[in-house]
DNA sequence: TTGAAAGCGCTAACAG
DNA sequence: CTGTTAGCGCTTTCAA
């Protein structure tokens, strides 16, 4: 009924436990004749070892746990899918859990992880609660934290510079002959955000135009959509040519409002977004925005992971991607 | 260094590492004495109970293996929510893997998860090979079928009828005042699609209204795209008002081509999608189409699951749920 | 109510 | 090259 064990092969094969252990591992030199036997008693008895009494006494689990706000958030599926591909390159299974931004959840999840035998963590919460990056940072298993909104810098992580990146599309517009640019920014407190918009403001400041700012209580197109009539009334107001939404997820929220209140893109109003999440090259007029490698931010991370596991070298905390402007269909060059 | 063991506890606490097992799972009467002196033992060292040790006894693990075909596809990422979300509910964890439509992969991971020792497996992949749904047929763990286009009847699964959705969203249209209705459906050989199919022409053989279909190779927007400008041929040719898609994908890339070529949705043509996936919403127009309940396949997939591990009683093989139509902005009234 | 001991399925010295 | 043995960390008889 139940499996065969490694016993059952032995016996079968009429050699000892030890040696079906190492033709299977490969761990030390066997006879052919031996090997041979083993191979077809494992062959015979569709012998598959179990992984739980390995990892037991290897005290290697092959696990890494994946803590994410919400498996349908599809940004965060992007990053799942580098952690997993790259995982399983070096024979990593992932471990998932959605914390839908319940802290209690999340901790229970970590705690969950640890017993699981985890041997890293990665984070993916959006705005990681000090409690938790507390517990990530009071163990020895190593963890990353990939957060796209908040981001406490004594932490392992992998980003863009998000400065950098909000001067290069500020520019972008500019040289599109923008001058009057509003920018939207999430959330209040989004350390990523403030980031953002100093961007913004610098290249701003630099070519003297005066910079306007408003910022939206949340990060997808349900708040982009609501905030859609405010941010018109500035734009008219002020006679704004162009939105910088520092989330794809606003931008497309407001596109909708521009929609559903005949305004035309880019002929009303330009848009750029940022993140480039799925959705935005999708959308009619398709969205100009900054891409962020959210897989790779992925990939990076588990292959951190992996390092300091086997290696274990210390990581550099934080690991800087490239990113990149994708020029597509809402801004309009006024020049 | 490495974490405490229930040895470690049973010395603090003065007692045998059964008792300590005892109090963890109040599996026996213990002392409160005896209780108080583990449960401080164990908060002092901060002690968590290895799960791969107690799986390995216990010979339960805990674990539900998901296989996807990609998790960045959006409707499977709604079932994994589900999936996990009831899982945890009675415990259980979640195994991810993508399998990429790669075969040999998909048997890989099946047999992997096997050594893990997965209680359970949910396969998602669109168009699961025989091969591998023989392999699954052919072990005792509980395993159900996910599968959006093709799927065998003999297997276990979760699906909505998909005949009489098709009628149902065929009859609305005709309600609309609809005559020359053409159907997009997907693939050559999809199961589900020839049944959807057949749901159309049924009604439309009841209304003594001619009935008109092309095949499109394939389920995404892509492909939704990509034959735009045969469908508009038909379209011009035959004088259709409205076009039913077999997939939202679909619908949503003829959307694109209708945008791209100022084709204007839904004043020269209607057109109505099947799956509701998220876009399906967000987009501008908003998709007409049949909602299909992603998140209770997975749902429900679990449960079955876990009650054939639980009470090991034969599952019945498939379960219906109902589906909707959901009325939005692609569709013209033209009574 | 408790502890000793056996064992879950496997790996890794150790001796031969 | 091979078998014996001692665990990995836990649960569960079995006696006491």
């Amino acid at each position: 009924m139940s499996s065969p064990t490694i016993k059952d092969v032995a016996r079968l094969a009429g050699v000892s436990i030890s040696t079906v252990s190492r033709v299977m591992n490969d761990s030390k030199p066997v006879s052919p004749e031996a090997r041979r036997k083993v191979l077809d008693a494992i062959k015979k008895l569709d012998f598959k070892p179990n992984e739980l009494a390995r990892s037991l006494v290897m005290r290697r689990s092959n696990l890494i746990g994946v803590i994410v706000k919400d498996i349908a958030i599809s940004y965060m599926t992007e990053m799942v899918r580098g952690i997993e591909e790259v995982g399983r390159m070096y024979n990593y299974d992932i471990l998932l859990s959605s914390s839908y931004g319940d802290i209690e959840l999340e901790k229970k999840i970590i705690n969950f992880m640890f017993t699981k035998q985890v041997e890293g963590i990665v984070l993916i919460s959006e705005d990681a609660k000090p409690e938790v990056v507390y517990m990530l940072q009071n163990q020895t298993i190593p963890y990353i934290q990939l957060d796209k909104f908040y981001n406490f810098n004594e932490t392992y992580s992998v980003t863009i510079n998000y400065k950098e990146a909000a001067k290069e599309m500020t520019e972008f517009l500019i040289g599109k002959g923008h001058e009057k640019i509003l920018f939207v920014k999430e959330y209040k407190n989004a350390i990523i955000g403030q980031e953002k918009l100093k961007g913004y403001k610098e290249v701003m400041d630099a070519h003297n135009y005066f910079s306007r700012e408003i910022t939206v209580d949340g990060v997808t197109d349900k708040e982009g959509y609501k905030y859609g009539e405010e941010i018109w009334k500035i734009i008219e107001h002020e006679g704004i040519t162009a939105a910088f939404f520092s989330e794809d997820g606003l931008a497309i929220g407001f596109l909708n409002y521009c929609y559903d209140n005949n305004k035309k893109v880019p002929d009303d109003i330009s848009v750029a977004g940022f993140g480039d999440i799925k959705i935005s090259s999708l959308y009619r007029p398709r969205l100009t925005t900054v891409r962020e490698p959210y897989y790779d931010y992925g990939a990076v991370a588990v292959r951190k992971i992996i390092k300091k596991i086997k290696d274990n070298v210390e990581i550099d905390s934080a690991t800087i991607l490239p990113s990149s402007i994708i020029e597509r269909e809402t801004v309009k060059d006024i020049n």
